[in-house]
DNA sequence: TAGGCGTGGAT
DNA sequence: TATCCAAGCCT
C-alpha cells in the first residue's frame, strides 16, 4: 500500500469525522481554500500543548473575547494574563505567550510567520507547535509529531522501541507520510484519529481507517504500543503556607519569582517545598494558628503536603512580604491549583471565626 | 540531555 | 488511592 493511498483515505475519514472545535475550520470549508486565523491557531496550539481538549475550550473562549487580536495580548498587562491562565498549568506557556504576541505585535507587524523556521524562532513554539501552525494556518506540507502522531506511527508500523528512544524513527515515519496537499486537514485528521480511535487504550480498531494497513493490529497489540519506559515514582515534599486576611477582607499575598515552579503566578507566602523544608518566619506580625488538615497536591515530578497557618491581621498590618489585595478585587479562581485549594481550606476557619 | 514544569479526568 | 495520561518547550 503506497503513502498517497493511506493519507488519502485518512482524509476521506477526517472529512465526514473531523471533530468541530471552536478553533478549527471544517473540513468542507477548508477544501474552499479558507484558513483559520494564525493567531486562533497558535493560541489553541499553545493551550493544548499537554493539555486535554475539554479543559483549553472555555480558557481559549476567554483569551479569545478578551483578546481577539494578537495586538491585544501584546497590550495586556501580564497580570491580567496570569490570572487569565490560571489553573490551566505549565505556567511558562503563559510567560512566552505574552512573549511572542509582543514580538509578533511590535516587531513582525501583527503578523505571525508562515514558515516553521520564522514560527520556531518564536518564545513558546517549538517542533510541533511551528509545524502544526505551518499546516493549520498556512497550509504548508510540514509534520506534526505530538503524542497522537507518535501512537499511530508505532502501531501503523508496529514500531516497537519504547519512546523517548522511538521519537526519530516515528518522526521520519509521519514525513514519509505527510501529503503535499490538504495540508493542514491531514495534520488535523491524523490527530483526530489518534484522539477518537487510535486511543492510548481500548483503540477502536474496528473504525479506523488504516486498520487493513496496520502492522500492530495484525499482529493483535496495538493496544500495546507505543511502549513507554516507566517513570521514576514521585517523592513527596512539604510546605507551609500562610493564609492572612486583614481585618478589611484583604487578603496577603505574593507573586512568585518570574521562572521556575508556577513561575509569575500570585500565591500565598511560606516556606519552600522541600523533603524537609528550613522553617520560616510569619509574612506579618500576627496570631499565626496552625490549621487542622492539609493540602494535597500533585506536580509533574512530586507530591506536595502544604501545611496551613492562618490569621487575623489587623488594618495597620504592615508585612514584610507580599502585598494585601482588597476582598472585592480578589478571585480565587486567579490562583494557581494548589493555592486556590489552600484558599477554600483557610477560607472554611475564617468563616467559622466570624 | 534529561529533568523541570500543572492539571483534571479516566481507569 | 495510585497511576497514567493529554495537540511540548525550555534549559
Amino acid at each position: 500500500m503506497c503513502d498517497h493511498v493511506l493519507s488519502a483515505r485518512l482524509l476521506d475519514w477526517y472529512d465526514t469525522h473531523a471533530r468541530a472545535l471552536p478553533w478549527r475550520v471544517p473540513p468542507d470549508q477548508s477544501r474552499l481554500g479558507r484558513r483559520a486565523d494564525p493567531y486562533r491557531v497558535w493560541l489553541s496550539e499553545v493551550m493544548l500543548q499537554q493539555t486535554t481538549v475539554a479543559a483549553v475550550k472555555a480558557y481559549f473562549d476567554t483569551f479569545t473575547s478578551r483578546w481577539p487580536r494578537v495586538q491585544d495580548l501584546a497590550a495586556a498587562r501580564d497580570e491580567d494574563v496570569m490570572a487569565a491562565w490560571a489553573g490551566l498549568g505549565y505556567y511558562a506557556r503563559a510567560r512566552n505567550l505574552l512573549k511572542c504576541a509582543r514580538v509578533v505585535a511590535n516587531e513582525l507587524g501583527g503578523r505571525f510567520p508562515d514558515t516553521r523556521e520564522g514560527l520556531q524562532a518564536l518564545p513558546g513554539i517549538g517542533p510541533y507547535t511551528s509545524a502544526a501552525i505551518a499546516a493549520i494556518a498556512f497550509d504548508q506540507p510540514a509534520t506534526v509529531v505530538d503524542g497522537n502522531v507518535e501512537r499511530v506511527m508505532a502501531r501503523l508500523h508496529a514500531v516497537q522501541t519504547p519512546l523517548p528512544a522511538a521519537k526519530p524513527e516515528l518522526t521520519a515515519l509521519a514525513t514519509t507520510l505527510t501529503p503535499p496537499d490538504r495540508c493542514g486537514d491531514y495534520a488535523q485528521a491524523v490527530m483526530d484519529l489518534g484522539a477518537t480511535i487510535c486511543t492510548p487504550r481500548n483503540p477502536a480498531c474496528g473504525l479506523c481507517p488504516w486498520r487493513t494497513d496496520c502492522a500492530a493490529h495484525a499482529l493483535g497489540i496495538a493496544a500495546e504500543l507505543p511502549r513507554k519506559t516507566r517513570k521514576a515514582p514521585k517523592p513527596i515534599r512539604l510546605g507551609t503556607a500562610f493564609v492572612g486576611r486583614r481585618a478589611d477582607g484583604a487578603w496577603l499575598l505574593e507573586r512568585r519569582p518570574p521562572s521556575g515552579l508556577l513561575g509569575g503566578m500570585l500565591g500565598w507566602p511560606g516556606s519552600g517545598w522541600s523533603e524537609n523544608p528550613a522553617a520560616v518566619p510569619p509574612p506579618a506580625p500576627g496570631r499565626w494558628t496552625p490549621l487542622n488538615g492539609e493540602v494535597r497536591h500533585t506536580f509533574t515530578h512530586f507530591h506536595l503536603r502544604l501545611q496551613l497557618q492562618v490569621a487575623h491581621l489587623p488594618e495597620a498590618s504592615t508585612p514584610a512580604r507580599g502585598q494585601f489585595i482588597a476582598g472585592d478585587t480578589f478571585d480565587p479562581n486567579d490562583l494557581p491549583t494548589v493555592m486556590a485549594k489552600a484558599y477554600h481550606l483557610s477560607r472554611d476557619w475564617f468563616d467559622a471565626s466570624d
